[in-house]
DNA sequence: TGCACGATCACCT
DNA sequence: GGTGATCGTGCAA
């Protein structure tokens, strides 16, 4: 596989990645999608970044190489996965917050455990691949967890919108997702 | 050792 | 569209 472009600013790399595909082979079952919605975490510039006051035991495998998977428990309960930027020790991170599935679904409905809403947010789309916390700071171009580059059809537009769902520095035009219009 | 907090999900109306 | 559930992590004393 070709080395994935994964340079320059982590809002650019967040915007460059709607569209590449993203192959899970968790369990033995391959599960393939798209993305299509993405956020930006900027490290220590950014309040809302985990890696905000530093490196801690959580987040350590977001200051790895680009192409780290950081996955994270929400609440608890839930699981979501980071994409790793930027260079070593600079923590930056692409939260992958939605997908359209290319093939696999019926995996994916097993593993919901229904058939609708299965990748509409961070912890679904976490659930979907079967990412969990034995994934964390997994190298993004070896199996069980594959990304490849890949481009938007044309009828997708990307649009910058304000992040959700964090209380901090919720200004920023930093989650980026792609759609039909 | 104890406390406060959170990048969410599912169910209710 | 609004609200409750749930638990690991980080930080202070």
């Amino acid at each position: 596989m070709t080395s994935l472009d994964l340079g320059g600013s982590v809002d650019a790399v967040a915007r460059r990645v709607l569209g590449w595909r993203l192959v899970s082979t968790v369990g033995g079952v391959t599960v393939e999608v798209m993305l299509t919605e993405v956020e930006a975490y900027g490290g220590d510039q950014d309040p809302a970044s985990h890696a905000f006051r530093g490196r801690t035991k959580r987040n350590g495998s977001m200051f790895g190489p680009p192409g780290t998977l950081y996955v994270y428990r929400s609440h608890g309960i839930h699981w979501c996965a980071n994409l790793v930027t930027g260079t070593v020790g600079d923590p930056q991170a692409v939260l992958l917050r939605g997908a359209e599935i290319e093939s696999g679904r019926s995996q994916v409905e097993a593993r919901r455990g229904r058939q609708s809403y299965l990748t509409d947010g961070p912890g679904k789309l976490a659930q979907a691949l079967g990412i969990s916390g034995d994934l964390d700071a997994h190298l993004m171009t070896n199996p069980p967890l594959i990304l490849c580059a890949g481009e938007l059809p044309d009828d997708y537009e990307v649009e910058a919108t304000p992040r959700i769902g964090i209380s901090k520095a919720v200004d920023g035009r930093w989650r980026f997702t792609a759609g039909t219009g």
